[in-house]
DNA sequence: CTGAAAGCGCTTACAG
DNA sequence: CTGAAAGCGCTTACAG
């Protein structure tokens, strides 16, 4: 590989102003530039990435702690992933991926070795022993997600609170009295992951408010299942007319089969909400109406709060992301 | 950070002792370790990460070039992308996601600037760009995949045609002549993917040279498409009595959704096998045949490929993989 | 069995 | 506008 002496040598000049001229930390003359930028190409330079880490300015580099826990709905899991390397390279920055057990312990291993300059924390609970690490090491980290104890955090998501009362607000508005939401996997609900308590109790609580019934089941993604907590969210509320779907795209394909088997309109019968979906969900048949779960969006804006500290400006708080509702024609007025 | 010289001075030593004591390079008196150890522990040293590169021996970081092809199933593509990271563990290195377009220009770039000492290649199609550049660059690397062109190349794969033999060869000493293959998306075998064709023609032949009648037909994931593509095989092969799936999980569940409600039973009117899943079929109804994909095998094996390479072992070749057979009950031989 | 020193490829005060 | 030099934190011949 081509160090900077090469370039110097090529261009006739010295190996600082040939790093001045790749930071433009300093005016160059023109000629002096155009040489050293011929050279670069020649050569086909790109500065050594150990030795701009041991200088100690910056790695460039970016931890992603990505467990996959049990429940998790993969492909919206990779989406984040992707996201986050995508946003990152905005930034000229790479990511290093820590999963399985090193999502935790390989935290403090590459803080210590200063592999990275900063983490994002991906899939957070509401006790997660990862929020503790990176409070402790003090390194900038960004958190997509909001776990239990947030001081001294900076965290990013979707406002799941806003989103579940989106949608009761509008089945309200369209009449709707008794409204079932269906959950993700039951484990999820027990292992103290975040924002599916959050959307269930928001929803619950929206719902005692405008005076609807509301009833809640978990379901896990096989079809026996689905068909189960679809029973009893429809034996807890036989005048159901309306449903939130809080739970993954499989399982949303498997209720629309079931209603078709059973001659269940949508929306005529029966009124559908997908909430918090990280795909689109125009394809499924029908077309459900939407709050998405922008990944992109999350991501984008937790490396940008990254960034943020990385240039000094600390300031741990909580960025809530407003939902939107995407109508596509699963939802109607009741007619009595 | 605690550098060398900390250590060094806690212990009483000097740097070049607590190198020596660390890499294990040269025999240490008992106690000199022992308190070297003590002092490591104590400030939880960890050798500077930049620093180590810089020496030029190693990154101790792999790339993982992961684009996310269009029709490319995203928890089998996660599976890949988490058993490199996990498997590089096993020998003390990172990984380093690249991405989208980056997962193509990424590499040069993180190759010239010697950030990392590998790179492990996922989802490679037949003309891949990505195969060129790796030879071109001459860094070490491995192929999770077989291009058309293997000149040079380091490959790891399960051996598709194997595994679509071993489904007819199962199939017809069962007794059936008329077997139906279902594929992935039609977008996947345009656009130059290598395993789905290979599996298909793989699959032809055997029937061919053992005298039973196939028909293909691929599908989109959707449930339309699924029964069109269901249809399609079903009309080819009026006598069908076993069908072999080469295609991703939600599709598979949808056919035997589609079976359910014709009230085709499963082995009894059609025998069927899963061909190449990344995930176990033992909890759809019926638990399905398989013959897995085995994404841990494969990267761990690329992984131990690319650390050869590492070692000065240079020896491009292909490594097939070959097929296990996992009866679960969903074939049986043909009742006239 | 241990230490002093060179050097990896950069960045950035310090000098002119 | 440009250059000579120190130093980041290691590893590894070279010496003893």
């Amino acid at each position: 590989m081509a160090t900077i002496h090469d370039v110097a040598r090529v261009a006739g000049v010295s190996i600082s102003t040939v790093s001045y001229a790749l930071s433009g930390k300093r005016s160059i003359a023109d000629s002096t530039r155009q040489r050293i930028d011929d050279a670069v190409q020649q050569l086909g330079y790109l500065p050594n990435a150990g030795a701009r880490m041991l200088k100690g300015t910056r790695t460039n580099i970016l931890a992603v702690s990505a467990p996959l826990h049990a429940g998790t709905y993969a492909p919206a899991h990779m989406t984040f992933v992707l996201s986050v390397a995508t946003a990152a390279r905005e930034y000229d920055y790479d990511v290093l991926l820590l999963t399985q057990d090193e999502a935790t312990s390989g935290i403090s291993r590459v803080a210590q070795s200063s592999l990275v300059d900063g983490i994002i924390l991906l899939d957070v609970s509401n006790e997660d022993p990862r929020t503790d690490l990176v409070r402790r090491l003090g390194l900038p980290a960004t958190v997509v997600g909001v776990p239990a104890e947030t001081d001294g955090l900076t965290c990013v998501d979707l406002d799941f609170e806003r989103a579940a009362e989106m949608c009761v607000e509008r089945l309200v508005d369209l009449g709707h009295t008794d409204i079932g939401l269906l959950g993700q996997a039951p484990l999820v609900y027990k292992r103290g992951s975040n924002f599916p308590p959050r959307f269930r109790s928001a929803f619950a609580q929206m719902g005692a408010r405008l005076g609807a019934h509301t009833t809640f089941a978990p379901t896990d993604e096989d079809s026996a299942s689905v068909v189960a907590a679809f029973d009893r969210i429809s034996a807890a509320l036989p005048e159901m007319t309306a449903l939130v779907m809080h739970c993954n795209e499989p399982v949303q394909s498997m209720v629309l089969e079931i209603l078709r088997q059973r001659g269940i309109r949508v929306p005529e019968d029966l009124s559908i909400i997908s909430a918090c979906s990280t795909f689109d969900t125009d394809h499924l048949n029908p077309p459900l109406d939407v709050i998405p779960l922008p990944a992109d969006k999350s991501c984008t804006r937790a490396i940008a709060l990254t960034m943020e500290q990385l240039a000094g400006n600390v300031d741990p708080h909580v960025e809530l992301i407003e939902p939107t509702y995407v109508e596509l024609g699963s939802t109607s007025s009741v007619t009595h």
